[in-house]
DNA sequence: TAGATTGTTAATCGATTAACAATC
DNA sequence: TAGATTGTTAATCGATTAACAATC
């Protein structure tokens, strides 16, 4: 339901509070709360309730004035808007230290992500199994992504790497990549990235560390 | 809230952004170039020239008319800004498969960090060393990180055992916390947290591409 | 009812972008 | 010089926060 055509376009940073709303949410679910306020949430998690308000209407969800929201409702209604309970289904290139660790990491099932194949140059991983995904011969890559429809690639592979195969999966018909690569990508304007640079995070890090220890 | 009394405040989006010119600029000079002028950083990572103008700027360092950054120079005022040279040592708990990859990741060096031991609770890995980094039970974290004056902490065990795990480096002593787990985690405000949840990149990725395949 | 909470509009804040003088 | 580029100030834009009426 609910379905607004068109509606408010949502900021980026709702888009990422959206999951941690639903971490938490999870969390006091498991505790036995079927019923839940902006207040509280905005508590736990040092936001202000108002910005909860706002992100959590995003999803289309509608609250109760002095009760709050409905948790399975609220839990769904996020989970519907962020695209988690219909499988995107996914290809991964590089099965390096990262690439193995995400096929390994099964939390992804319950986002909506399926990885159905992963790619490496290194003859030694081609035809073996991670975690039960197969590992193909990038050769075979553009077949695959074409036959299967696969809009989603997942970049794991090492930088000098990255672009070649960036230009590959663009060329085999993905719309979206997740590039984990330190690299900036290339990609034609209508091609989405997601850039999660570790290395970015640690320099945020790093950063305000330092300031601190300067006091 | 962050009372940082530094010269000028850096938002956390330049933070964000001045790895990725470095990313490209480590590109660049390999290359050979060894000048730089902000309207070409800015096209090709399709941002504002004004705006990577004040990036750099934030890092001190200073242009001439006409030319440009000296290349080298740019390089390590970005590094010197970022406390990429002097480095951090950290620790890991959680040696999973993203905690080994990350003690595999290598890159990481070059950024500052040293990851010095990880832990874990498992019998079977307590002893072992991955990547060249030995493996410890977690019981020994307290001891080591104060021992060794450890600011940094990483944490890359599954959500349920991260809270307990996060408690222990902050009564340990550690002033940041590199959080990869997905949770919340609740610590005192003096403590710097940095959540790089893989779930949430991948959030954004869904929902745009869910948008993109409704056109 | 009284009071907590939602939903929404208005004000504020901060980051991005535009404009432009200074410089080499 | 002429023109490209820096550095900086002003304008714009967008996101957050505050205010408040509606609601249960």
């Amino acid at each position: 339901m609910n379905q607004l055509q068109d509606p408010v376009p949502v900021s980026r940073a709702t888009l990422k509070r959206l999951p941690v709303y639903h971490l938490f949410l999870k969390e006091l679910q498991a505790k036995g709360r079927d019923v839940v306020s902006c207040t509280r949430i905005a508590e736990a998690l040092r936001l202000e309730p108002t910005q909860v308000r706002k992100d959590l209407a995003a999803t289309g969800i509608v609250g109760r004035p002095r009760i709050g929201y409905q948790m399975p409702e609220l839990l769904t209604s996020i989970e519907t808007f962020l695209g988690w309970n219909n499988a995107n289904e996914a290809v991964l290139v590089g099965a390096g230290n990262l690439g193995s660790a995400l096929l390994g990491y099964g939390g992804f099932t319950e986002h909506g992500l399926s990885i159905v194949a992963a790619f490496d140059a290194s003859p030694a991983k081609i035809g073996t199994e991670i975690h039960g995904v197969p590992v193909l011969d990038v050769a075979k890559l553009p077949d695959l992504v074409q036959r299967l429809n696969i809009h989603l690639g997942i970049i794991t592979t090492p930088a000098p790497a990255a672009q070649a195969i960036a230009d590959l999966l663009v060329e085999s018909g993905v719309q979206a990549i997740w590039n984990l690569s330190p690299t900036y990508l290339e990609v034609p304007a209508e091609v989405i990235v997601e850039n999660t640079q570790l290395a970015a995070s640690l320099a945020v890090l790093s950063n305000r560390l330092a300031a601190n220890l300067h006091h």
